[in-house]
RNA sequence: GGGCCGGUAGCUCAGGUGGUUAGAGCGCACGCCUGAUAAGCGUGAGGUCGCAAGUUCAACUCUUGCUCGGCCCA
């Protein structure tokens, strides 16, 4: 109370004094009665560095002149014969423009790429873009369409070139936006899926694979589109909910081990009626249970016993229109019982394929969620069809055509049929149409309804519905040893057991998928893409193998592109020991996949690119490529090389809008990387993309936006405090450490666990603690803590002080530091940051990791000392709050001796905790009261020689004195 | 429909093998400074750790179910 009272009388003497001297220059205007100002003594931090960035038309001037210096170049040559580190670009496919997905993974590829230089490692990066296929096909096509031009009356050549030219088209405009991101690259020499070389090496790696036996003919249920004539891969088709037609169809039994069961009928249900002419068989499951029902009523004339399973009794007979009342079991059994039961097909009577038997054969795949249990077989559409039927010697029939409609020549519903058309027609599925009309008419149709909701595959492209078809197609297989005995699906593993994962749950997913997958698929049948360039022989069926042809065939390819391998190529390609009569020459196309599966050989293995090797340090992309590229790659080079072409992987995962959802341009919530780098700059999306964590799925918007702008401000503004205070800085002023306060010996510490911690991070590519280890270390531990201490220091000392010196060296070792950290993130600002200081000096991106000078300092008693510093603002605080004390340089404070570490005077503590002075008392709490002692004019401190504020300190008087000798 | 992954303050993220009042930075609010000034400093308010059961002396951390979101597949 009793200080209280004094220091309110002690306040409001400053201030009538202060008044009073008001009052005199207001009155008089005779300086003499004035305080000096001291400002222009003061050295405040000079820099041109503007606090505001003006990234998006700042940007494009920095990238200008990176091409002048040819900075990519310049660090080649400069990292020349050290260790490489290759990451190999998986190529995006040139189609459209760069979404933020793109952007996300190239910022993440080039901090890679940066980081690894910057620790002075040759880390070359070669962009890439995959080229060929269906979607860029598609879209020539769209051309075509809308100047009613014919695609089919379009010379494949011609159309070939179409095709690519509109990929490098985007080739061109993606490689434009990818740069003004600043990701750093051999942009002028890319390699692309469809340069010649590319395409030379894509069918030598092929035709290895034929070489080595590992390409076989089969005929498979694939997904196949009849609007785009095609076999589809899985990627190319999606899924939508559609109505379709279910039916149940009646096959007469005509052979069994049951009695009851003779002259009965299996009931089976389906939803494509349009499989029901290739019928060939039908699966029951061994351990289902199934009842015949006597029918008193029934749905259609002639039958009078059903075979069904028994847990689906209920939903069978109310789509058959009857009540239980209407059923009596006859018999009742398991699914085993039914083995030598054979049925006829409900068509028996156009005789041929209709009249042989079509038996009743065991399915691990029936299940009974719906349906009757008894599933009818077509081989040549379904992949369990397929596979039972397969077994039991019944093979695909191939009557369905590339368009969709039964074979001209078919014995039910042949083409020339006027109720012919394309099995996806609803029409020919209806119950109304000419398959259920037919099977109604010979008594089978025992329901049939169009009110069947499910979802049902469909080709991405055109939104058609596709279908399963048996195509002869060309396969690699998974499961066939080779010389080695393993075969590619066990090499595949094994690799995957070498590879490194980033994150670890990758390897799970890759390997679960490499485990499960079927035998690839390698034929396309269209236009745009890598021809299969084998001549199959016409008596054996087998392709041909002799190495000079192959070679031939490389050569072709390496001097035409894929339209080496046309028919005017092929009689000079098969020379002279063979005829061309005796060979069909192959025309499908290879899947894209095999195209990107095999950029390892003609990017890291060709003498394109001298500097790059083979296998890649690293691939990465994001997790959707578990099943694409990481496998294509691997499977490919697995057989191949038996080896993985690159020794880690690393996933990210997608990118959401603000709320966590996929964004889509029907939502309206999109974010483009082209909108972001206009309004905000490229360093914004940057740090963006290195603030998040990867690994997860993770969001983007504008809240999230803004607040990584804020940040990025802190940063800049980090870096405009150390330009403005090392303005001037000479290395003389340089001081050794060993001559450097405890405080500055502690922040270099600092700067030393940070310098480690980020190294850590780049080995683990965890790049958003980084960034925050970054931000938080420029906030934290200088904004709020070294620089508030020494802003005292920097602005009041003579220049020559070794306190002064000491500070600003450390400033010097830090700016250091900090622009080489911030170089792989805000690649711009930091060039300009770099180049504000050292105009003359080059990129700051040829600077290696920096050497943080070692310091020791004992960080136990530091925590404590600031945990102390924490307790007396938060003392001050209340007195700031009822503004008795303003600054806390008013502050004198009583700390507890008990919690002062060992080593520091109650001056040194004055200084760090930026207070008039500092006492110990042995109570427990801080005591706070506002100083009594005048203020000098010039630093701003409360001391005591001080005699009345606005006169100058000892220490002010020497160095103002010091300055106006000099 | 199946498999896998995830849901911690407004935002971005930390939270070994379960154990005191769940942390940081940013943002926000309030205040200070006006010699980093569309900057800097300080203080503060924000979380039923997606929801619900269960195991346990004790769960953000383990189990199950649900829910929301995502990737892959059908």
């Amino acid at each position: 109370m009793r200080r209280g009272a004094k220091a309110a009388r002690r306040v409001s003497d400053a201030l009538s004094a202060r008044r009073f001297v008001l009052g005199a220059r207001a009155m008089t205007e005779k300086p003499s009665a004035q305080k000096r100002d001291y400002k222009d003594t003061v050295f405040l931090p000079k820099t041109d560095f503007p606090m505001k960035a003006g990234l998006p038309q700042k940007e494009p001037g920095i990238l200008a002149r990176w091409q002048e210096i040819n900075l990519y170049e310049k660090l080649r040559e400069n990292r020349s014969g050290r260790e490489k580190f290759i990451l190999h670009d998986g190529p995006p496919y040139a189609n459209g423009d760069m979404h933020i997905g793109h952007a996300l993974n190239h910022v993440l590829k080039d901090m890679v790429v940066r980081t690894q230089s910057l620790l002075g490692k040759d880390a070359p990066y070669v962009p890439g873009w995959d080229c060929h296929g269906l979607p860029i096909e598609w879209k020539v096509e769209e051309q075509y369409r809308k100047k009613k031009k014919n695609k089919d009356e379009v010379p494949a050549k011609e159309f070939r070139a179409e095709c690519r030219a509109y990929a490098q088209h985007w080739v061109d405009t993606q490689r434009e936006q990818l740069k003004r991101l600043g990701i750093n690259g051999d942009w002028d020499n890319p390699y692309l899926t469809m340069q010649f070389e590319s395409e030379a090496t894509i069918v030598s790696e092929l035709l290895k694979f034929a070489e080595s036996g590992q390409l076989y003919r089969g005929a498979k249920p694939v997904m196949w589109s009849p609007v785009e004539k095609t076999a589809l891969a899985e990627a190319e088709v999606e899924y939508e909910d559609i109505t379709s037609t279910q039916i149940d169809v009646a096959f007469e039994i005509v052979k069994t081990d049951i009695a009851d069961l003779e002259g009965a009928h299996a009931v089976i249900w389906t939803t494509t009626p349009w499989t029901i002419p290739v019928n060939q068989a039908l699966a029951y499951g061994p351990e289902v249970d199934y009842v015949l029902l006597h029918l008193n009523r029934s749905p259609a004339e002639g039958i009078s016993h059903i075979l069904i399973g028994e847990p689906l009794m209920a939903s069978v007979l109310s789509r058959l229109g009857l009540e239980a009342g209407d059923v009596s079991i006859a018999w009742s059994g398991k699914g085993a019982q039914l083995a030598n039961t054979v049925a006829r097909h409900p068509m028996h009577k156009l005789g041929g394929f209709y009249a042989a038997p079509r038996p009743l054969l065991p399915g691990d795949f029936v299940t009974t969620d719906s349906g009757t249990g008894l599933v009818h077989m077509a081989p040549d559409h379904g992949e369990d069809d397929f596979d039972l039927c397969k077994a039991h010697g019944l093979e695909p029939k191939f009557v369905v055509e590339g368009d969709g409609r039964y074979r001209e020549d078919w014995l039910w519903l042949p083409r020339t049929d006027e109720r012919s058309m394309s099995v996806i027609n609803p029409k020919f599925n209806a119950p109304d149409g000419p398959v259920c009309s037919d099977l109604r008419e010979v008594g089978a149709l025992l329901s049939a309804s169009t009110d069947y909701q499910h979802s049902y595959p469909h080709s991405w492209r055109s939104k058609a519905k596709v279908i399963f078809r048996c195509t002869p197609q060309w396969f690699v297989p998974m499961d066939q040893k080779q010389g080695d005995e393993q075969s590619l699906r066990e090499k595949a593993l094994a690799a995957l057991d070498e590879t490194r994962f980033v994150p670890a749950k990758g390897r799970n997913r890759i390997g679960s998928m490499v485990e499960g997958r079927p035998d690839w698929v390698l034929s396309r049948q269209r236009a745009w893409g890598v021809p299969i360039t084998l001549f199959v022989d016409r008596k054996t069926g087998q392709y041909l193998n002799d190495p000079a042809v192959n070679a031939r065939i490389i050569e072709s390819i390496r001097a035409n592109g894929v339209d080496g391998w046309d028919e005017e190529h092929a009689a000079t390609i098969l020379g002279p020991d063979y005829d061309l009569d005796d060979y069909e020459r192959i025309t499908d196309i290879l899947d894209v996949w095999f195209d990107s599966g095999s950029t390892h050989a003609f990017v890291l293995e060709s003498d394109r690119w001298p500097d790059l090797t083979w296998p890649a340090d690293l691939y990465l992309e994001g997790s959707d490529q578990h099943r694409g590229w990481f496998q294509s790659s691997l499977l490919e080079s697995c057989g191949t090389r038996g080896r993985a072409p690159y020794k880690a992987v690393l996933t990210h995962g997608f990118t959401m809008d603000g709320k966590g959802e996929k964004m889509s341009k029907s939502k309206g919530n999109t974010i483009s990387p082209l909108d972001t780098m206009r309004d905000y700059g490229a360093d914004i999306i940057r740090l963006w993309a290195l603030s998040v964590d990867y690994t997860e799925d993770h969001r983007i918007g504008p809240e999230i936006l803004k607040g990584v702008a804020d940040n990025y401000r802190k940063l800049r503004n980090t870096f405009r405090y150390l330009l403005g205070a090392l303005n001037g800085f000479d290395e003389a002023e340089r001081l050794p450490v060993s001559e450097m306060p405890e405080l500055e010996r502690y922040v270099l510490s600092l700067l030393g666990d940070l310098d480690a911690k980020l190294k850590a991070c780049v080995d683990d590519f965890d790049f958003n603690t980084y960034t925050r280890a970054l931000s938080d270390f420029c906030n934290e531990d200088l904004s709020a803590f070294f620089f508030d201490i020494r802003k005292d220091s920097l602005y009041c000392d003579a220049p020559t002080d070794t306190g002064r010196r000491a500070y600003r060296t450390v400033l010097d070792t830090l700016f250091h530091a900090l622009v080489r950290y911030a170089a792989p993130v805000l690649v711009f600002t930091s060039e300009e940051v770099w180049g504000t200081r050292y105009p003359d000096e080059g990129s700051v991106h040829l600077l290696e990791w920096p050497e943080v000078p070692a310091a020791e300092a004992d960080k136990a008693r530091w925590v404590a000392l600031r945990d102390l510093r924490e307790k007396v603002t938060e003392a001050i605080e209340p007195y700031r709050r009822e503004k008795t004390i303003r600054s806390s340089l008013q502050a004198e404070v009583e700390v507890p001796a008990s919690a002062v570490p060992e080593g520091f005077s109650d001056e040194d503590l004055a200084d760090l905790f930026i207070t008039a002075t500092v006492t110990r008392g042995q109570g427990d709490g801080v005591i706070v009261k506002p100083t009594d002692m005048a203020k000098c004019g010039r630093c701003w401190r409360h001391l005591p020689e001080v005699k009345e504020d606005g006169d100058a300190c000892d220490r002010c008087e020497s160095v103002v004195e010091g300055m106006e000798a000099a």
